[in-house]
DNA sequence: TAACGTCACTAGATCGTTTCAGTTCACCGC
DNA sequence: GCGGTGAACTGAAACGATCTAGTGACGTTA
């Protein structure tokens, strides 16, 4: 089966033209239908007949012919510019590529740390409607608000610290990455905030390099030179991973010596011994939010629900 | 600083007609010099004016508009609908995407289980150059030949298992997701074959479902029904830290009640208790080659590099 | 000197949309 | 029977590239 019906330029791809000349009206017509464009008047069987063409021959838009008329393409990049694998990103994505599509948009997801002269051209050849970047996002756009701190980045961030807090510890470690992220330096700023509403010391910042021995080495490193820290509290779920068996690996108990709990709960965090308590978060209203703001559209009242504790066995 | 130089139309774009119209010439003339057409005679004075027009004002080809024309835009899209994050699937997209760009285009992955109908409704905006698929690129895009079994994905697959085989073990099973991926059923017909080129018997095959307790049960259910099964080979780290982790919480020890080995490392696998044997695979050549494959370039003779074992405590 | 070839370029069609600026027609009030 | 109005359309110009089919100008050959 190639062509179902007459009508197809050579090209086989069905066009405004061909929809055209099948229900007997001009291409404007079609696309005012199509479209359904409020400024234009059109009788009701005129409609019928164009739609019904257009569902006939299979009729498509094509994006590209679209997007250089418009200027831009109905098209949204996300740039998601370090491997955060766990549920905040994959809530995020969702609820961003739900809301998009709600509103005849597609997302478009760029893992990895972009070639920036790659992403330029991209950008150019794609003429995206936004491009938005995962971290940007996550502050919702703004300075934090107390707003934040009652629901938000800024609160689960706070809820990390708390947890080990309630727990009796005071003195808290930060276990960051050892690259810098452009989330790396607000997360860290939201914990020590958090640590000065509870009423505790500043948190100590360390760095958990990978391979493994190089791991244990630094929080072998570190704990001899803070030996009243008894909490570590880890940047994500694979730094709190890698310090989980830097601990063991050097002999200590979890989390009677060092309490650890990790942050944006992945599955790698309920396989180890003993399992990561950590911190869920669902950003799929986030993601919503976001997709309405790169819209142009009002966001509404939408918020976000608390992040949560995953209570497991290393803290 | 808003616009550098007169001659730039009111969109902010710099276009071609820009070009041709700082540099005296017309716009074929420019476009001829800047995608340096072959069958083109252009005057070394007019090629250095049109070049040097070019750079001043800053412009850059509108890709929309070239893929309008061209019928197809001078991206490629990679489907990744398998959260594969081991290095064979980071170095495959490297390899690609440096290829690609040698070649003028782009790489775009899509992560993720993508609707159809939001894929579909890309791929019309995008009119990507070629659309491509983790898994089928794999095989090279051809049926397992005797090529594939000295050095590709059979080989690799057979690596796994000559290892537990070189360490005397004779009762070997799989273990599987929970999930068909397209890819999972070449895997086991490989691992079977190269059990059946070993000598050994089939391989029994086993899912590690999600979450903990579940592999556990699953684990257990397994060995009481196939008691002389030694060695445990995985579809990957994933499973495999699944399966390790199940068989520390039945109480048996790794590797000298059962041992377990992965496939593709990744950095999870480093970290357990005990670490994973695994199997390491570069993939980036077949990501050349794939690229190659896409643009119709002829692939040459690139070979990719066998794979290699990991070698550390569980097997 | 007419015919022919090559060099160095240009005009304009083309890709498939969207959308502005009309056009036609029926109907209304006076 | 004339101007005015709104409904229901249509024509054609964009958008910014590529590329075919020419067009002069100059040099060479018979």
């Amino acid at each position: 089966m190639e062509r179902k019906w007459a009508g197809m330029g050579r090209s086989g791809r069905v066009t405004l033209t061909d929809v055209a000349k099948a229900s007997g009206v001009s291409r404007a017509t079609v696309s005012f239908v199509l479209n359904d464009d409020p400024r234009q008047t059109i009788s009701a069987a005129t409609r019928e007949r164009v739609m019904e063409a257009a569902q006939e021959l299979g009729y498509v838009a094509h994006g590209i012919a679209r997007a250089l008329r418009e200027g831009s393409s109905r098209i949204v990049v996300l740039n998601v510019d370090w491997g955060m694998e766990g549920n905040f990103s994959r809530s995020y994505v969702r609820g961003l590529d739900e809301e998009l599509a709600e509103h005849g948009h597609i997302l478009l997801v760029r893992h990895g740390h972009a070639i920036p002269e790659a992403t330029q051209q991209m950008l150019d050849t794609i003429a995206p409607r936004a491009v938005l970047r995962l971290g940007e996002a996550y502050l919702q756009g703004h300075e934090p608000t107390e707003a934040d701190w009652e629901n938000g980045f800024a609160a689960n961030a706070a809820l990390q610290i708390r947890y080990l807090a309630e727990r009796g510890h005071t003195r808290i470690a930060m276990g960051m990455t050892d690259r810098e992220y452009p989330l790396t330096g607000v997360r860290l700023g939201f914990a020590q905030e958090a640590a000065r509403r509870l009423g505790l010391p500043p948190l100590e910042r360390f760095v958990v390099p990978r391979p493994r021995q190089a791991g244990a080495a630094a929080v072998e490193t570190f704990l001899a030179a803070h030996s009243d820290v008894t909490a570590l509290a880890a940047f994500d779920d694979d730094i709190a991973l890698r310090a989980l068996t830097a601990l063991r690996d050097l002999g200590l108990r979890v989390p009677e010596d060092v309490a650890v709990i990790g942050f944006d709960e992945t599955e790698y965090g309920s396989l180890s011994t003993p399992a990561l308590t950590t911190v869920h978060i669902d950003a799929e209203i986030l993601g919503r939010i976001a997709a309405r703001n790169a819209l142009g559209i009002d966001p509404g009242t939408l918020a976000p629900p608390p992040g949560r504790i995953v209570t497991r066995a290393s803290a």
